[in-house]
DNA sequence: GAAAATCTCATCGGTTCCCC
DNA sequence: GGGGAACCGATGAGATTTTC
């Protein structure tokens, strides 16, 4: 049903249809009421590509992800989808994959697809191959950038402080009193290289030299996270505290450390960074560093909208992480 | 003369400007 | 108040031109 065919049956012509779907002044109120009439009987709803040809705009955002099967992720492209869907946009969510090629891949999908705006999910897009896609693809819509930044005219970003969050971790080992920590880095990202320069201010500031730290790298799976925890006690026996880039591995050394009964955290504290729903459904329940993923997809999606309706926001907005204590601590 | 290359135009379903 | 027509951009069908 067109609203050609709605046109036809009403007896008037379909720029009169057009005018009553946008409610454009000009219609006797009479002529509205029937066309109205009709639209409802008919369950009439409009083609947005045929609109898209005469806005030049879809309707349409894109949010591209590097792996969707994170939880956090999959959390953050809910928000953003839910909150601009209150705006009547539609998300299309992409899951790009982890090499440059086929996130430039899907930055090029985008551009086919004439998006109206981007959110890039997390700083793993921050790379030069993205940027030069961006710029290339995509310069006329704006593209927000969570925890990351591209310095592009288009591009905003919103970013969480999770360098001193992991530094107020070491703190909060400190005052817990665990001294010799051991840091695991999710994936060598830019987040996560952050979070390690935490961590090493941290531990400087406490005396300790950049080459005495204990510094790992491990990817986010139940598995490797198990095995890391195993490595560092086979490295550090006298090891007393372990701050993990992320949730899950830091769930699974806790299991470790139960299974070869370490009292946590008597023995061995344990924190997580991005307070997932994991923390609560391990024993003891995992402390963990809230980055406000929340707080960050809301504001990113709240930033998009703004710029699609012409209001201005600052370059780059910074929130701040806070410890969620449990029992790992 | 046949095949390949190139050009032209209608089509899709809307929106909007101009005019009666 | 409302109709007609141009226009949006990609696509494919048909017409025309070029090449061998």
């Amino acid at each position: 049903m067109t609203i050609y065919d709605i046109a036809r049956i009403a007896g008037v012509s379909a720029s009169t249809v057009s005018r009553v779907v946008n409610n454009k002044p000009g219609i006797k109120e009479e002529t509205r009421k029937q066309i109205l009439a009709l639209l409802e009987q008919y369950d009439y709803s409009p083609n947005e590509t045929a609109r898209g040809l005469v806005n030049k705009a879809s309707r349409m955002i894109g949010i591209l992800i590097e792996d969707i099967r994170y939880a956090h992720h999959v959390d953050i492209a809910y928000y953003i989808e839910e909150e601009m869907g209150k705006h009547g946009y539609c998300s299309l969510i992409l899951n790009t994959g982890l090499t440059d090629d086929k996130k430039v891949e899907a930055v090029k999908v985008l551009a086919q697809r004439r998006v109206d705006g981007v959110i890039l999910v997390g700083s793993t897009f921050e790379t030069e191959a993205v940027k030069r896609a961006l710029d290339a693809g995509l310069s006329a819509v704006p593209v927000i950038m969570t925890n990351g930044y591209l310095n592009l005219p288009n591009v905003k970003g919103v970013l969480v402080d999770e360098r001193e969050g992991v530094e107020n971790c070491v703190e909060l080992m400190r005052v817990k009193g665990h001294e010799k920590l051991a840091f695991v880095r999710p994936s060598h990202t830019k987040s996560s290289l952050s979070k390690e320069q935490g961590f090493v201010q941290g531990m400087e500031r406490r005396g300790f030299k950049r080459e005495e730290l204990w510094i790992y790298e491990c990817p986010t799976t139940l598995e490797d996270g198990y095995a890391m925890m195993e490595r560092i006690l086979e490295d550090h026996p006298d090891v007393e505290g372990v701050i993990f880039g992320e949730d899950l591995s830091a769930v699974s050394a806790i299991r470790a450390l139960v299974d070869r009964n370490i009292k946590v955290p008597e023995q061995v504290a344990v924190i997580g960074v991005d307070n997932s729903k994991y923390c609560d459904i391990c024993y003891p329940k995992l402390t963990s560093l809230n980055n406000r993923m929340v707080e960050m997809s809301l504001e990113a999606a709240r930033i998009l909208f703004d710029s699609l309706e012409g209001r201005e926001n600052p370059d780059r907005i910074m929130l701040f992480s806070r410890i969620v204590e449990r029992e790992s601590t």
